[in-house]
Parts: structure tokens; sequence; C-alpha cells
DNA sequence: CGGCATGTTGCGCA
DNA sequence: TTGCGCAACATGCC
């Protein structure tokens, strides 16, 4: 369940298990998660480490150990982490990082993932695809200006520009519908078509959605869902009522009110010659 | 059984 | 470089 949110989720949980713990075991039982490297050899990286820090960018955790030991995590789409009470195997268990505070029980971190698409990426410095996001919404804010720079380059759609990590890191397709609708923007408008208002309304819809979902997450029981778009196709728009429509762009479903969400076009700026 | 899924990468081609 | 379309990855769930 992996987008900005759900990450910044599980980086506190993750802080709140590893961090200035001492790491006593690691188990990385799917070779996969740390191909083409042995997961014996990633494994040793960290036993007998204390980690450091916690961070995230984007869809990205990066957790340091001392020694300058870095791992860099992502979650694919299935992927999650879990505090485990003993040694028992969690279900789609695929690794585990078993850590010795100064007080109390070993902490059992598990990473699980069904799907498999996750990856552990050891490393001694940031990683080229780290070094290639964005600002991070949550991490760095957005810069309204530098988001409109961005997305008068680009000729795809709005909703395709902003799901791109070298734009913004952390936005996926959930976020991406959210924001939209909030920001009343048809997510098939051209990125470069929006002007600095609609970017300016683009921005604080997408801090409205990745908040509203983090504050959800945080809370002990939740409750239904909190989307407003995403997953309810063919029901009443919340804020108009019309049939909520589903297409696809850049081969991910998009679901969007086509009733007060409105297609921004706008007419090429061409030269002029100048008046007299 | 068929269809769908919150992500990323890579390839061919224009 | 940009963009498009598509396949691949692997599996659960409805």
């Amino acid at each position: 369940m992996p987008e900005l949110p759900e990450v910044e989720h599980v980086r506190r949980r993750i802080a709140s298990a590893l961090l200035h713990a001492h790491v006593v075991d690691c188990t990385i039982g799917d070779p996969r998660l740390v191909r083409p490297f042995a997961p014996r050899d990633v494994e040793k990286s960290f036993i007998g480490h204390d980690v450091t820090r916690v961070d995230r960018r984007g869809k990205w955790l990066r957790i340091a150990f001392d020694g300058a030991t870095l791992l860099f995590a992502h979650l694919g789409m299935t992927g999650w982490y879990e505090i485990a009470p003993s040694d028992a195997p969690l279900r789609f268990e695929r690794a585990r990082i078993t850590a010795q505070k100064k007080k109390g029980p070993p902490v059992h971190l598990v990473y699980v993932d069904p799907r498999r698409w996750g990856a552990w990426i050891r490393a001694d410095e940031d990683t080229k695809t780290w070094r290639s996001l964005a600002a991070d919404p949550l991490v760095d804010g957005i810069d309204a200006s530098v988001l409109a720079a961005k997305l008068a380059k680009r000729k795809i759609t709005v909703k395709e520009a902003i799901m791109d990590q070298r734009v913004l890191a952390g936005v996926g397709n959930i976020q991406a519908a959210e924001a939209l609708w909030r920001a009343k923007i048809d997510p098939r408008s051209t990125a470069s078509a929006l002007d600095r208002k609609d970017v300016d309304r683009l921005t604080k819809a997408i801090h409205w959605t990745i908040e509203r979902t983090l504050s959800d997450l945080e809370k002990d029981e939740h409750g239904p869902s909190p989307f407003k778009v995403y997953g309810r196709a063919g029901l009443p728009c919340l804020r108009c009522g019309a049939t909520l429509k589903k297409i696809e762009l850049g081969g991910r479903t998009t679901t969007f009110c086509p009733s007060c969400q409105v297609k921004i076009t706008r007419v090429r700026s061409r030269r002029r010659p100048r008046a007299r």
C-alpha cells in the first residue's frame, strides 16, 4: 500500500523499532529482495551495527547504520513493515531485522511483501535513484514556482506528470487522483497548459491529500476509505453528485469527476506583431 | 475462471 | 531528450 503517506507511516514505525538500536540479527528469506547480491552478505553488513538514521524521500526509505552502510528500501506494490511479537515468521515474510535497544526485549522488524516487487539495496553512498528524486512534499515542501516550471516543459497529462518521481517524489496513482479532484483539474489536461493559479491550487491539493491520508493511517482504527475518487468509479461525486468516471492514463486506472474537474486548455502562446 | 491491483524498469520505435 | 505503448516482475483477492 505504498505511496508517500504509507511509506512515511512505515518510516515512523521503522524508526521506533530501530533508531539508535543495535542490530543483533538479520534474515533475508527472499534472495530476490537483494538480487544480485547474496542475502548472507547483506545480512552481515547490518548485524553488529547501530541504526543512526531512518529517512524517506518519496517512496524510498534510507536506513543508515554506524560505519556508513546504507540500506535503501522500496516497498514495490505490496510491501509493508510489521513489528513482530516473536521469532515466528509472519505470512509473506521476506526479511527481518532484530534489534536491541538499551532497555527491553529485542524488537523484530519484519518486511512482508506478497507480490515481491520490493527491493533492499545496500550501498555506501546515496544511489543514483535516490539522488534523482524530486522534492518530497513533506520533507522539502512543494515550491509552486519550481513545480510550475517543471510542468510547463511537459506535454504529457498532468496526472502522469505529477506521478513522475523527478517532478514530485512520492505521488502515486491514488494521491494523484485525489489531488486533482481537490484542485478541480481534469487529469487529462496537458501538464503545460496549467497556469500559475492552477499550479497553486494543485500544490495545496497535494498537501491536502497527503496529510489527510497520513493522519488517517496514524489513527489506531481507520474507518471507511477516506478517498474521494480513488476506487469510486460509477459512484456519485462527493462534491457535485455527477457520476465518477474511470479512464486509463499512462496504463493506470484513473477516476475523476467529468463534471466538476475541468479540462484545462490554453491557446498556444505565439508571437504576434506588436501593435502599431 | 477472468479481471484487477497503491510501482518501477526497460525496450523498441518515432 | 521526450514520449508512447507494452511487457515484465509475482501473487492475492473478488
